[in-house]
DNA sequence: TGGCAGGGGTTGA
DNA sequence: TCAACCCCTGCC
């Protein structure tokens, strides 16, 4: 286990703790001591910050495996600047979560853990790809399983899946494991894409459609201008940026983040994500009460 | 304490 | 466009 420091070179301020608590990476946990305790790939790791924008870590991870994972060379500042100005509902994201940065995460387990993600919580989404690690992962020591490949996940049955709590959500892990493992949709190849190719090609996997594709190229790929519509960035955009508008389309939602929020827009998308969850904790209307789905 | 609503979404009709 | 999917959490 090496024990060294790393520091971001165009961020000054940077809050680890930001970026593994707000939905973006569901492998770190805090420990009673008040270090993160997680993984960088298939490396358990031992994460500390220190200053501003230091990072010292515990691993077997090379230095620049880990450097990639935690993007210290990225040009935060530069992408910063380019948000839009005058947007004073992002202007206070910032204030609150501006230290966040984004991973780079292995794209197998980015994409198992956002098809488990479906109408979930984050600490439940944490709880069940620790129940997969557990299950079908490779125990390297006590509590310590790597993530399960997608071969793994494709032999495990259905059922198997099922037992870990994952619901419906089995049934498409169960499938995509087996597209990815069969060639059918080749995860290498969409390395190489662009935005919109490696979007349409993830889409290609049962359980990905466009809101998971995006958080795929986010945090797995790198590709910026991907702004992940979920029901918060639905409900934001209409109540902040749309108040007057009775119904919105969601292209014409697209539409409106991509202009303005241009080319990083995925970044500031997570930063008024955390934000909202964290600051508007009920920030809308409540919805008029509909009656109960389920069957007496 | 128990029951119910609702949750970072996708699929298929 | 909307119901269905599974299970957990928080609220009343």
């Amino acid at each position: 286990m090496h024990e060294y420091c790393i520091e971001y070179r165009s961020k000054a301020i940077v809050d680890l703790d930001i970026t593994l608590d707000c939905g973006q990476s569901f492998s770190w946990g805090k420990t009673p001591e008040g270090h993160w305790q997680g993984w960088i790939g298939h490396y358990p790791a031992q994460a500390l910050q220190v200053g501003e924008n230091r990072l010292i870590l515990k691993t077997k991870a090379p230095e620049a495996v880990a450097r990639e994972y935690f993007q210290t060379d990225e040009s935060w500042e530069s992408m910063i600047a380019a948000f839009p100005r005058k947007d004073k509902t992002l202007q206070a994201a910032m204030r609150f979560a501006g230290g966040m940065v984004l991973l780079r995460q292995p794209i197998w387990e980015t994409t198992v853990s956002f098809i488990l993600s479906a109408q979930k919580q984050i600490p439940h989404i944490r709880a069940l790809t620790l129940r997969l690690r557990e299950r079908f992962g490779k125990r390297l020591a006590k509590d310590l399983y790597t993530f399960p490949s997608a071969s793994v996940l494709a032999k495990a049955s259905e059922e198997d899946l099922r037992a870990c709590g994952l619901g419906f959500r089995a049934k498409s892990l169960s499938i995509a494991a087996r597209q990815v493992q069969s060639g059918e949709v080749s995860l290498d190849r969409i390395y190489a894409m662009d935005y919109e190719a490696a979007r349409a090609e993830l889409q290609k996997l049962r359980g990905v459609g466009p809101k998971i594709a995006d958080c795929i190229c986010l945090f797995a790929l790198g590709h910026y201008q991907a702004f992940p519509m979920d029901t918060w960035m639905i409900r934001m955009i209409k109540e902040v940026y749309f108040p007057q508008t009775q119904t919105l389309a969601r292209d014409r939602m697209e539409q409106f983040a991509a202009i303005h929020f241009g080319k990083y827009g995925g970044y500031a998308q997570q930063i008024l994500f955390h934000w909202m969850r964290k600051k508007w904790k009920r920030p809308f209307k409540k919805k008029a009460p509909v009656p109960s789905r389920r069957v007496p």
